[in-house]
DNA sequence: CCATTGATTGACAGCGCTGTCATTCAATGA
DNA sequence: TCATTGAATGACAGCGCTGTCAATCAATGG
């Protein structure tokens, strides 16, 4: 950059100019050169290569040509579930050409919606977002898309279109059934930002009404305003246990992260596990498999889940409009039984 | 969607007209309401809010405007580290209305030239990217891509524009000076898919060269032809003491998965850490410092890389063309002194 | 030999917006 | 009072490409 205005790039009627065509036809060998005969296709690439010429998807775009961007909206990039999630987007995305604009709401309805906006304007060719307590504005917008839309994580929802994910309220249940016919008495729960976090309450709301539909109840609760981490975990326990009136002879953390600080406390605290605590999490992260005793948790199927919601966009898009309506995908969770409850 | 052909988007014209202005009017009280009279704006956006106005940023690049799309460039999304430099670089784009692009090479050239290519011709306001050996026609786009350009992860490198990242010849050779000073003499490597994964290379190639200058050398070698996982460190570790004649006393682990999955195979086989055997790795992990006795290992501050090349783009944008030439930005990286080393 | 067919190619118009420059007009000071 | 200034607005043109439909032309069969 020598300080003079950047030189144009070059265009593609420069490039038909050169290979002796239409601007069309150019367009055409360029973007699917068995559209025209074999010669023109090698003249026109040889002018285009010539020229370093780079195609502007803007123009193309504009004047109606397909987008191969999809806008992606997550709540946060900080905990590997949501990077899980992204992978597993990428997988089938990337093979078909298309890529992921992203945008972090960081669990912000108010930020949900901006992003919709601002991600939609660019008029992409399909939006995936896991939502976070979106707002009616939010909502409108995505169901006057005109492009597919699939809502991710949770399929415990009404979809404005499509959506993908397991049943979160399922899985705080089977975690209650399992833990209550292990024989446990006192339960207790420890969560993180739960305002925020609404599918951790959809859990936590599962697993309550299943234990009260079995005559049990929770005998203490924790819920911190922070987000989610294994120190949150760890300190939680401690305060919980410091707190309660009976010590709970198991707790149901909010999510792995969560949890493996509670294992971590029982370690430094000599605190037996799963004799006299037990502990459940959430998520089936590697790291809680790979803890000394392997952590009892649910497995969440998150690369899956991203996979099948870029399936499902790239499916609706070859279908065209003549595809079926709104549909919602269960990739299901499993209970792992780990040592630790 | 009913099957009919989908519904024309409110334009900027109707807008304008709806509020009795000009479209250019309406354009400027849309993207800057400052620049026109307040009773204009006003009218500008309930016009826009009454018609369900959304701005096409399409025709607005294309026109000229500016883009808020970044490209970025990753070899994986598998592990933890390349999801981390993409939260470094979501914090600081995410505030200034930025949006990552995203392509995924699998740390293959041919495949990274076509992302560049793909990615530029939406003519984002800037690119990002962890080059994997790039093509020299790779390098070439990038040279006169006319907007910010910024190679992260490594900073052994002569950058095409900007580079961001640390010196990972330097990493490889603190870290072989660390364990030359704790008195070791026998020194193997473990290393995963080396021919893709330049970096890891760039680091034996310090710690070797270190070791030589001290009059040492490895005395035992294993690269796995695969991605890096604890499983392949495990696996690694015992065939490389099966088939070593000698067994060393420190095994260099090409990143901390892999050590992790060597620190596993220990305990699993009563070896005892660090005396029997020790083991190094590289990244700095949550994972290995988690352990019960934590890894010893080399921070790679990779939120920082990912915060400092957003903010070398956004900076080099305010600054307009009178910005610096090519500059790198070494974050450096620090000596973990844990518990196997 | 001529009508018919299908494959190639091209003309046209316009996607929706913004940069650039010119115009208007009220406010200001000599 | 009139020239001067700066803010607000507008006219114009065009960014680079692709969908649609029409035109062309060689190959085919009766």
């Amino acid at each position: 950059m020598q300080g003079g205005k950047p030189p144009r790039k070059p265009t593609l009627s420069q490039v038909a100019q050169i290979a002796g065509v239409s601007e069309i036809t150019a367009s055409r060998a360029l973007r699917d050169s068995a559209s025209v005969t074999q010669g023109t296709a090698r003249k026109v690439q040889e002018a285009a290569a010539q020229l370093g010429y780079l195609r502007n998807r803007l123009a193309g775009a504009l004047a109606g040509g397909p987008s191969n961007q999809v806008g992606v909206i997550l709540p946060s990039l900080a905990n590997i579930v949501f990077a899980d999630v992204l992978k597993g987007l990428e997988d089938h995305f990337e093979d078909a050409g298309f890529h992921p604009v992203l945008g972090i709401s960081n669990y912000d309805p108010q930020r949900e919606e901006r992003l919709i906006r601002d991600l939609m304007s660019w008029r992409p060719a399909g939006l995936v977002i896991a939502p976070s307590n979106s707002t009616s504005a939010s909502r409108k917008l995505l169901a006057g898309a005109g492009f597919p839309v699939v809502e991710i994580m949770d399929v415990d929802i009404d979809p404005v279109d499509m959506c993908v994910g397991i049943s979160h309220h399922g899985a705080g249940a089977e975690m209650a059934r399992h833990l209550i016919e292990r024989g446990y008495k006192r339960f207790a729960y420890i969560g993180h930002d739960i305002v925020r976090d609404q599918r951790a309450l959809t859990r936590l709301n599962g697993f309550t009404a299943t234990l009260e539909a079995a005559g049990q109840s929770l005998s203490a609760t924790l819920t911190l305003d922070a987000p989610s981490s294994v120190t949150l975990g760890r300190n939680g326990l401690a305060q919980l246990l410091r707190e309660a009136d009976q010590a709970p002879d198991v707790v149901y953390f909010s999510n792995d992260d969560m949890a493996v600080g509670g294992v971590f406390h029982c370690m430094s605290e000599n605190i037996s596990l799963p004799d006299q605590l037990a502990i459940a999490g959430f998520n089936g992260l590697e790291i809680g498999q790979a803890l000394p005793v392997p952590l009892t948790t649910t497995g969440s199927n998150r690369v899956r889940i991203g996979q099948k919601a870029a399936g499902a966009i790239l499916q609706r898009l070859k279908d065209g409009n003549t595809a079926p309506a709104a549909q919602s995908i269960d990739v299901g969770f499993t209970l792992v039984h780990g040592g630790t409850a």
